[in-house]
DNA sequence: TGATGTCTATGCGCCATGCATATATTATTT
DNA sequence: AAATAATATATGCATGGCGCATAGACATCA
């Protein structure tokens, strides 16, 4: 009985926690919604097209044009011309959405890092381990997988579960 | 060393199981954002006034005026006047409205047990476990865990951490 | 080379949002 | 009890983001 229980304990978690994060990352960008998420995906991958970046974030094609348009507005995100296809836009971030980044990524450590205080060292590495595991089960393809690691930190994130997943998929 | 990566790990999977979460539960409500939140709310508690409702699900004033306003006109919630407080509006579901919510909650409900059929029972017992600890820490105050738990299914929670771990503090 | 698909950009209309304001009711103060 | 402040709801207005449709540049493949 009660098996649901798992399921709904779960899902509050998810939902409230990953709505802390989106709103300590918000304040550290110029504006709601994906800008943050954007802004940290052009660290992991400078260089980045439109196109790749729309699919990471969800967004329809203008959408992300735009979201784009007001980065390189905000002085945060510069459109360099691709090498490698003339058709594409390679997104970089220019210094002060560097500076901008390392506000984003450090908020959404504190935040997650303050809500696991509760657990001791052993907990907090059982929770670590099968979190790894749901997550590589997880991810479906490489959009996603950019979607799902969006605001992360991949500087510290040796071995990532999702990458390593993809590549056992591959 | 890499102790950020726990919080990689962690806050990657909360960002994309609340993304698919939200998308599923989005396809059950007759728009986008948090009218899904809404609609599970008024399952949760009857009568709610629109204030309430509005702190619960994070939006300005007027925003939920309007979305109470578009769900009315769907046909998925009534407003009645409040007995205790006759400035007040009390919201509830139509039938149509519960049918809706029926359809929110076993989606959500399904969409986070697949996510979790990689654990093994004993697993996703500690599993369960670990998050409610997580959980009964996490939550500030009323209005908070109403936000956290707004598209829980409560009759499917006995002894829901999150009321336990206020009443505690109360 | 020709046909089709992809990547980016933009004009346009719609609609959700925030702000300021208005009204009714409750709570508090004197 | 009267006056004042605070709370709950509603709405007109202006702003702005979004989706849709379209267009041009380039790539890919036959």
């Amino acid at each position: 009985m009660n098996e649901k229980k798992t399921e709904n304990v779960i899902g509050a978690l998810v939902l409230g926690l990953a709505d802390a994060v989106l709103r300590q990352t918000e304040n550290h960008a110029p504006e709601k919604g994906q800008a943050a998420a954007a802004i940290a995906l052009l660290r992991h991958e400078p260089g980045m097209p439109i196109e790749q970046l729309r699919r990471a974030l969800g967004l329809s094609h203008s959408a992300t044009v735009r979201l784009v348009d007001r980065l390189v507005a905000d002085g945060l995100v510069m459109r360099h011309a691709s090498e490698s296809d003339r058709r594409a836009v390679a997104l970089h971030l220019t210094d002060a959405g560097n500076i901008s980044c390392d506000a984003i990524l450090s908020s959404r450590f504190e935040r997650i890092a303050r809500a696991l205080d509760v657990l001791d060292p052993l907990e907090r590495e059982t929770y670590r381990l099968l979190t790894e595991k749901l997550l590589a089960n997880f991810v479906e393809d490489p959009d996603h997988a950019y979607s799902v690691c969006r605001l992360c930190d991949l500087s510290a994130c040796p071995n990532c579960p999702v990458a390593c997943s993809l590549k056992a998929k591959a």
